[in-house]
RNA sequence: GCCGCGGUGGUGGAAUGGUAUACACGACGGACUUAAAAUCCGUUGCCUAAUAAGCUUGAGGGUUCGACUCCCUCCCGCGGCACCA
């Protein structure tokens, strides 16, 4: 048996069409074209290389990519490099080689090996954020959103590693720990630049309606922006002028309430504590200062302070006791809540503990407290009987029209902080005067360009705040004095707007123009990894609705349609790592098998979006596909003359066009695969037209390109001479006959009281007496009948005859 | 704890109301070979002498002529959020 040989058409191949330009996009002329953005999440370009992870998602959108160039769509399908970040920083820190160089080292390799894979992008929109082209519009973003109204700089509390001495995003905490050096994580106050992303918070949460994304994903970020309604209401403080305000989702409970917690960092503390508890207390709020978050959220026990006065329920006079108690959250609602014992856990933990009062109000036929399901109320004087929904309305009616309560939304959301101590990220074109205040830098002296011989110094502070020419840059613009923002951007910006820098990579004047952006954006195909569910694509959509707001764009959901491919396991199921050496390394894969190998096996691996370990076995069959794909083909006499075209094979074929089409625009690629693999079962013993080789191999191409370029090159000869044009990668997706797809006769199980007991062959028009006819006689069938009587005949047309007894 | 996803042969998986186990891997037997590899042919859910009967989609119940698929209860695994009032 011949082998393909890979390495040298591979090699052949990836030169050919990127000097012929077989991938590059088409340029919209033709007003009714139909487009098609298929996009991968753009990479960080790490040291380490391309991933099989990688490969996964990135074949999917290759082979969707070449499907629909070859349907007639015009497609862009482009690449870039999230370049900015972290480890770059650190390996740089290790080695003392700059950032820019290991990072355009990587994006070469990167840029190699996905050729090797034989992904079809269009290298000639290729960005990267890292470059001065990009990252003045990051820069313009950030002056745009500041006039907006939608960026500002305040004080707030940062995760901050005293080991490393850096402030770390919320992503690199990890269960309170520093994802780097294990170090609990502290919480610091610092001045930061924010992003209103909590302006946008309801129609984040509405706008997931309109897109086609994993239902778990809509969730997640549904969750992450945690809307929740319910109630403002002040309690007077007795003896005193004061008032504290809560957030409740459960007014309808308040009657039940007979105690107040706030939290140690709450405002009021230090006005409504007694001169008897003082003590007590400031020791207590000394005691969460020091903790860690990590610290504070696992104890075990509910811990807390009474401050000596009360607050006066305004439904009934009652007056209960305000407590301090950590577990209350002081970013959240208003720092205070009523307690409820009998209806809320933690409450009823609380008051357990500290021998407090439990009234339940809530009549919902659970006898076991605390209950939490809805019911009617009871111990509440006017309101009982009323359902809570009903108690709800007439209690937030009574508090509106007095004054002491409103209605109220709360999100768990909070503003995006995008300052980073950082050095390897985007400026933040911002200067501050010698006073200290903050100026934005004018839009035509963007970039603020990011210097790249700076001194990494152990004291973990931004490198950018010892660099001289930066600061000497500012101050002979702006006068002595003067000094830059020398924080960088959370690389989360960079890639809140690459989407659109595709449809115009080389725009000097704008970060896109609006008629480029009106031809290709949205994206209609997104894929990239689950890790992403919440902070990436949140960011982007919020970055487009404010784009959409201000008239930029004319969509705002950037991504229409949204997939995750799964996890990528090692042979022993467990995650690739270096510590396990399970990692398997594509690159050696397309060395020894090829890419096509490579391809196929990933894509008939198991289904797209679910986690799977690597077999490095399986893949050996999806090789000897291949070479029986090339064995069969090439072989002599297996093409016949046009004329003698074969009715059998013409069926299955037939058929095999119309599933993959199919299977492609399902994300199926699994059994697309198999299909394939079928089909060479069943051809193995028949002959083909050149046609019909022809059109198989126009299916299998964008699965396989490199096989099927090679074939479709020897069959059709071309005079010798390879052009965009003859590539099969330019043809024409062939069509099928769905007159030839439906089988005329089939063969159907025949069950007995639900058991199949024998098969028929019918034909797909027989009526239902022929079948009866047919079944009742069947050999196997019949004996079971013997002596027994039919009381029901259910035949569902091509399917199936049950017959009751 | 809450929310979501999943559980099918020895293994990855197919089938989303109609013949469960497609396709592939592995295993076993055979051909070719001095031999091995490669390749090709056959068998392969369990039980069984059997191509007979019976059993089988995490467990139990229900709806239906018919359930991997729909409904209820429970168990297990994975992911996200997590003292959010």
């Amino acid at each position: 048996m011949n082998k393909f040989d890979h390495k040298q058409n591979e090699q052949k191949w990836t030169q050919k069409w990127s000097e012929t330009g077989v991938y590059d996009t088409p340029e919209i002329k033709d007003a009714d074209a139909e487009k098609m953005y298929i996009l991968d999440m753009f990479p960080y370009p790490s040291g380490a290389g391309l991933h099989v992870g990688h490969v996964e998602g990135y074949t999917a959108t290759d082979i969707l990519s070449r499907y629909n160039r070859m349907k007639g769509k015009h497609v862009m399908h482009p690449m870039g490099w999230d370049a900015f970040g972290l480890p770059s920083e650190n390996y740089a820190i290790k080695t003392g080689i700059a950032p820019r160089i290991n990072t355009d080292t990587a994006i070469e390799t990167f840029t190699k090996q996905m050729n090797a894979v034989g992904l079809s992008y269009d290298w000639k929109r290729e960005i990267g954020s890292h470059t001065e082209e990009y990252y003045k519009w990051t820069q313009w973003f950030f002056l745009f959103l500041y006039k907006k109204g939608l960026a500002y700089k305040k004080e707030a509390p940062v995760n901050w590693c005293e080991s490393c001495k850096t402030s770390l995003a919320n992503e690199q905490v990890i269960d309170g720990k520093c994802e780097r050096c294990d170090n609990e994580v502290m919480q610091k106050n610092m001045n930061q630049w924010f992003f209103k992303i909590t302006d946008y918070a309801d129609r984040l949460i509405d706008g997931l309606k309109k897109v086609d994304w994993p239902e778990s994903t809509k969730i997640n970020q549904t969750n992450w922006i945690g809307r929740s309604e319910g109630a403002e209401v002040e309690f007077q403080i007795k003896n005193e002028e004061l008032k504290v305000k809560i957030f409740t989702t459960r007014l309808d409970t308040i009657f039940g309430a007979t105690f107040m917690v706030i939290s140690p960092e709450h405002s009021l503390i230090k006005e409504i504590t007694t001169n008897e508890y003082k003590h007590a207390v400031e020791n207590y709020q000394n005691n969460a200062k020091k903790m860690t978050e990590l610290e504070r959220t696992s104890q075990k026990e509910k811990t807390g302070v009474f401050t000596g006065s009360y607050a006066v329920n305004p439904y009934n006079g009652k007056e209960i006791p305000i407590w301090v108690g950590d577990f209350v959250i002081a970013t959240y609602g208003t720092g205070a809540l009523m307690a409820v014992p009998a209806h809320d856990d933690r409450d009823f933990e609380f008051a357990t503990k500290f021998g407090l009062n439990i009234i339940p109000v809530i009549d919902n036929g659970i006898e076991k407290l605390p209950s939490h399901e809805y019911g009617k109320l009871i111990n509440s004087d006017e309101y009982n009987g009323l359902s809570s929904h009903d108690a709800f309305e007439k209690m937030i009616t009574k508090a509106e029209k007095e004054s002491f309560g409103n209605r109220k939304v709360n999100y768990k959301l909070r503003d995006w902080l995008v300052s980073r101590q950082r050095y390897w990220g985007c400026p933040i074109p911002v200067v501050y005067d010698p006073e200290g205040k903050p100026h934005l830098v004018e839009e035509k002296d963007l970039p603020v360009i990011l210097p790249d011989d700076v001194e990494f110094l152990p004291t973990g502070e931004s490198p950018l705040k010892y660099h001289k020419e930066f600061h000497r840059r500012v101050e002979e613009k702006y006068g002595k004095g003067w000094s830059p923002e020398v924080d960088t951007m959370d690389t989360f910006v960079d890639s809140s707007w690459y989407f659109l820098r595709f449809a115009d990579t080389n725009n000097e004047k704008e970060f896109a123009s609006k008629e480029k952006m009106d031809k290709w954006a949205p994206v209609d195909v997104y894929v990239g990894g689950a890790e992403h569910t919440v902070l990436h694509l949140m960011y982007s959509r919020f970055f487009t609705k404010v784009l959409f707001d201000n008239g930029f764009v004319n969509f705002d959901e950037p991504f229409m349609k949204l997939r995750h491919q799964g996890m990528i396991l090692g042979e022993d199921s467990r995650k690739m790592s270096k510590r396990w050496g399970n990692v398997i390394n594509p690159l050696d894969v397309v060395d020894q098998l090829g890419a096509d190998t490579l391809r196929m096996y990933e894509m008939f691996m198991g289904p797209f979006d679910q986690m799977k370990p690597w077999s490095t076995t399986t893949i050996q069959g999806v090789r000897r596909f291949i070479d029986r794909v090339w064995n069969i083909i090439t072989g002599e006499n297996f093409i016949i003359a046009d004329k003698d075209s074969i009715q059998k094979v013409e069926i299955e074929l037939n058929k095999l066009i119309k599933k993959i089409g199919e299977d492609i625009e399902a994300f199926k690629f699994n059994t697309a695969v198999s299909e394939f693999m079928k089909f060479i079962n069943f051809i193995e013993d028949q002959k083909m037209t050149k046609d019909q080789v022809n059109r198989f191999l126009l299916t299998i191409a964008p699965f396989a390109p490199f096989v099927a370029e090679e074939l479709w090159f020897n069959i059709n000869k071309f005079d010798g001479e390879f052009t965009k044009s003859n590539s099969i990668h330019s043809q024409k997706w062939p069509s099928f006959d769905s007159n030839l797809v439906q089988d005329l006769t089939v063969v159907i199980g025949v069950q007995i009281n639900g058991k199949v007991r024998g098969e028929i062959e019918i034909n797909i028009d027989d009526s239902d007496e022929v079948v009866k006819d047919k079944a009742i006689t069947n050999e196997n069938v019949a004996k079971w009948l013997e002596s027994k009587e039919i009381k029901k005949f259910i035949y569902v047309k091509g399917k199936i005859v049950n017959i009751v007894i």
